[in-house]
DNA sequence: GCCAAGCTGACAACCAGCTGAACGCAGCGG
DNA sequence: CCGCTGCGTTCAGCTGGTTGTCAGCTTGGC
């Protein structure tokens, strides 16, 4: 997904661009309204995240004449607890979701996916490895028929492994996806969580490379 | 549709009645609550246009007692900007949807188009869970063939988890849903309403998933 | 064979969620 | 006019699942 971020704050702008480059998305990010009209008219985004507070105006100004100019790529709000009239008058004129800050980055991601999911026109959203079935929405996996009950940690980390398949994923990245950036764990939490997800999914759910990190392996695919 | 616009204000009335027409519905506009008192009485109604405060009365006066008496026609509040603590009292009472005045005719017909859809999908609109029959328009729920009176509350938060199927939903996110957007909720609402509606429909409709939040759950089970 | 990297079973602390009860409030009937 | 009742909300205590940690063991590389 092409995804452009409305978002003056600096610090917040460039956590989540990392955010949405590391889900695998293509991300534009400006920080006043009159770049993002720019952006608007001269590419088309899948999915555009708006800040309502910004130096050179209000953002459901914006989202208001994008609508009425027939443009209906899906808007996410990013909106402080309390600019609630604006977040109502965003809601009126057309925004699709909203999140309110602060909020975390896993949060983001998975609303991005829901957006992406609406956007692709997929009501079910089935993800299949081998002979496993993920729900996103539901957040519930199963295995051969066999619905498996994952924690909130064990789904973190099977989550990151579903989110970029096959690809090859070091500890401290997966360390950094299960906890916030003020991630102080000194064990082996990693490898723990690796060996219940082998025992709920199976073996060969995660494959270990050695030295390097850990990689979605190919369940039942050994045939 | 056939709508009933109740707003006393002469200049916005008419505009929103021709916008309705415009729009190819029907409209009946009154301007008291004794009036519309009549007009439900004496017609079936798809919509209601509410404002609040009228003449003769409260809004949400009129929509509790049009609840009470066990009509379920969708509700529409029409609110100023500075009628908070009416609006979440219109909530309570069992309106379906809000617009904060001043609007744009735009986001008028958007709104009704929205609360068209959300009933016209199913002309039919009993969801079944397992042995359980929800009545989306009557607002009712029945278990083996009984049935089972909910409150306000009750009903909110169970609605958001049928509009949704077996989608996870966390907290923060049946906050928004019950609430509106004010009101801080520092409290275990959530969770002793999860409690009440499975006190009332069994302890099966509603599944925990710890840490992360609330999913529906497989009534009657095995089937 | 040796060492490093990874795996696993166990476990205590913690915390999310459940529950019963109490309180305030508003509507309603006497 | 007043007490009763039902609903919504809050609170405190309890419980059991979840989690991070560690120690010892296994595996793979050289």
């Amino acid at each position: 997904m092409r995804i452009l971020l409305i978002e003056d704050d600096p610090v917040l702008g460039m956590a989540v661009r990392d955010q949405i480059l590391a889900d695998g998305h293509g991300a534009d990010w400006v920080t006043r309204l009159a770049d993002a009209a720019d952006a608007v008219h001269a590419a088309a985004f899948d999915l555009i995240l708006l800040d309502l507070m910004l130096p050179d105006g209000r953002g459901s100004d914006f989202l208001r004449k994008l609508r009425s100019a027939g443009n209906a790529t899906p808007v996410m709000v990013l909106t402080a607890r309390d600019q609630i009239s604006d977040r109502i008058a965003a809601l009126d004129v057309g925004a699709d979701d909203y999140l309110v800050k602060p909020f975390d980055l896993f949060e983001l991601s998975a609303r991005i996916r829901a957006v992406g999911r609406r956007y692709a026109g997929n009501p079910n959203p089935l993800v299949t490895l081998g002979d496993i079935e993920v729900d996103l929405a539901a957040r519930s996996v199963r295995r051969a028929g066999q619905t498996i009950a994952l924690t909130a940690r064990e789904w973190a980390l099977f989550d990151a492994f579903v989110q970029r398949p096959h690809q090859l994923m070091s500890k401290p990245q997966l360390e950094e996806r299960l906890y916030s950036f003020d991630a102080e764990v000194e064990s082996n939490t990693i490898e723990v969580y690796v060996g219940r997800l082998r025992k709920k999914l199976g073996a060969d759910v995660i494959e270990t490379v050695r030295g390097m990190g850990y990689r979605l392996g190919t369940p039942g695919g050994g045939a």
